[in-house]
RNA sequence: GGGCGCGUGGCCUAGCCAGGAUAGGGCGCUGGCCUUCUAAGUCAGUGAUCGCGGGUUCGAAUCCCGCCGCGCCCGCCA
């Protein structure tokens, strides 16, 4: 239920009323709530937009929605009626309707996918929080929302780690699989490098894994299906799971039957296939390889073959790529629209996180690790729980949501397709824009509320101090953000949103004392903070961060 | 070389799509606020030729053109 909006329309309403048609704006805060700016009109009639203001107002109706509207100059502004505003918003809150959309379908969003060829490393991270984010906002607005995995098991990164695996001994540690695994992934490109005639034994490995030798579906089993499980156990810990992982290997008779709708654009190459894009009106790209020399087939081929299984399954596809992807899902998208119309694909792109030192690279071991992270943050946030008093169990519980908290928060921040640059001492902030900031917001609303005996009354109509009524004109405004942040498929938009909340309660908490206030006051304002408590805490949850109740 | 993205105070960032009223935040630094609901808070101060140059407009960080810097892509890698 989207009360901001109905305010504006009430006050575009009023506005034709008065026999003028426009576009009304979010005013700033000076000015009031909405603005009507009259330049446009004023071109429009050869007349000056102060007297089109000022006639506005005079023929403007009134009504129980604006308190006041005024024209200042060229502009006319509406100010909010808080008494009305704040019954709404409580109410919504109350009976659930300000959480609520109407259903709008199925939809499958599929991030991560990384190559299972070592740890999850922060750069990787950005994708998962992004998408695990995104799946969680959409899943509000209204959509079934499945997340997908897609793990390579069949490219040339992962059969040089099984080349690794069966060729190269190595003192494999106590660590978890996917850290004793990586190894044989970083010396086997080393040798590689060295000794280009390795590769001839990588195809061979690829040419046998892809016919379902038994040997090597074993090896992959053990070293893939290791790497994985420890992948998801890193994003478990961050709160990410999925629904679905689909095996590329899976798919590979899939996507051979498939080419026959292609066949129009195929073309071959000393035995290879590859599709003429020029052909298909692509730019950018010529040939788009799905077949090499020895029939084994290429990633882009099993990329269609996923994308038209996806198609099936869901209305909307969307995926979380890093900026690499931007051709090759242009040029997927075109190829799977041959074989499936009515398929709608989308992306989200994000820009890689690099390391103040460059590139981030599991190959060779330039990295950052999601898990170290985790460990340093939770070690930082003992260092600052520790002189208080909670049970044992309690504090550890905190250590963790807290510490993941920073970190998620710190992802989601920033607007996907700006570049990052991994800072530990951003990536660990627990001050001004931080997801501790929120997370300590909220504790400190739910400790008002636990030591309270309240049973739920309050009379609207008392709202006046300024602070209790911008709190609850921004809680008004929550479903547009996700209403917004799901069209846009922009997570970072709730990532602002729920800062400027919090923000905006620290103030009140500031000037707006509610236990200790006069009852009537006592009532508004318990009834205030438990609605911007729900609200904050559903922010938090669609930002896949924690709230916990103390901290 | 061609295509796409990014460029806002010392650092990070919002605003750009739908052009308007003194360019918002945060970090840092300086100085205040805990006998009052958790100081992971809060207030004040500090600090910006919005990459550069043109154009459109009454008005440009925002739209258009050119240039510069950075990233990514243009593989029988994924």
């Amino acid at each position: 239920m989207e009360i901001w909006s109905s305010f504006r329309k009430e006050a575009e309403k009023l506005l034709k009323e008065a026999g003028y048609e426009g576009m009304i704006e979010d005013a700033k805060e000076e000015f009031g709530d909405f603005t009507f700016p009259c330049f446009s009109l004023a071109k429009e009639r050869k007349e000056s937009p102060v007297d089109i203001a000022k006639d506005i107002v005079e023929k403007m109706e009134k009504s129980e929605y604006f308190e006041k509207i005024e024209n200042v100059g060229p502009y006319v502004n509406f100010h909010i009626n808080p008494k009305k505003m704040v019954r709404e918003v409580i109410e919504a809150v109350r009976n659930g309707s300000l959480f609520k959309f109407e259903s709008k379908g199925s939809a499958i969003v599929e991030h991560t996918s990384a190559n299972p060829t070592g740890p999850l490393h922060v750069g990787r991270t950005r994708n998962s929080i992004i998408g695990d984010s995104l799946a969680r906002i959409l899943r509000r607005y209204g959509y079934d929302v499945k997340v997908h995995y897609f793990v390579n098991d069949v490219g040339k990164q992962v059969a040089t780690l099984l080349w690794g695996a069966k060729n190269i001994s190595l003192e494999e540690g106590e660590e978890r699989e996917d850290y004793r695994y990586v190894k044989y992934y970083q010396k086997a490109y080393e040798l590689l490098e060295k000794n280009p005639e390795i590769e001839k034994e990588v195809q061979d490995i690829i040419w046998r894994y892809e016919r379902g030798d038994a040997e090597l579906r074993e090896m992959a089993n053990k070293y893939i299906g290791g790497i994985m499980r420890g992948i998801e156990e890193s994003l478990r810990n961050i709160n990410i799971e999925f629904d679905e992982f689909v095996w590329e290997s899976s798919l590979v008779e899939k996507a051979k039957e498939l080419v026959k709708y292609l066949e129009d654009y195929l073309e071959e190459d000393d035995g290879a296939y590859y599709v003429n894009l020029k052909r298909l009106g692509l730019e950018g790209k010529e040939r788009l390889y799905l077949y090499r020399s020895d029939g084994t087939t290429l990633y882009p081929l099993r990329d269609i073959a996923y994308h038209v299984y996806k198609a099936d399954k869901a209305e909307r596809n969307i995926d979380v790529l890093g900026e690499d992807h931007k051709l090759h899902f242009e040029v997927i998208k075109k190829l799977v629209k041959l074989i499936r119309p009515q398929a709608k694909l989308e992306a989200l792109f994000y820009s890689f996180v690099k390391l103040p030192e460059g590139k981030m690279s599991t190959r060779r071991g330039t990295v950052v690790y999601l898990d170290d992270l985790v460990r340093e943050g939770m070690k930082k946030v003992e260092e600052i729980i520790k002189t208080r008093e909670y049970p044992e169990e309690e504090k550890r519980e905190i250590i963790k949501k807290v510490a993941v908290g920073a970190i998620r928060f710190h992802i989601l921040n920033v607007q996907e397709e700006k570049p990052m640059t991994f800072r530990w001492e951003n990536a660990l902030n627990f001050e001004g824009e931080s997801g501790p900031f929120i997370q300590y917001t909220h504790a400190r609303a739910t400790s008002i509320l636990k030591k309270a005996s309240w049973v739920g009354e309050y009379d609207a109509s008392i709202i006046s101090h300024p602070q209790e009524i911008r709190l609850v004109k921004l809680m008004a405004k929550y479903p547009e953000v996700i209403k917004e942040a799901s069209e846009k498929l922009a997570p970072y938009l709730v990532a602002r949103y729920a800062y400027k909340l919090a923000s905006q309660f620290n103030q009140f908490y500031r000037d707006c004392p509610v236990l200790k206030a006069e009852e009537n006051t006592r009532n508004l304002r318990l009834a205030i903070v438990s609605a911007f408590r729900d609200i904050l805490k559903d922010v938090l949850e669609l930002l896949g961060i924690d709230a916990p109740e103390k901290m």
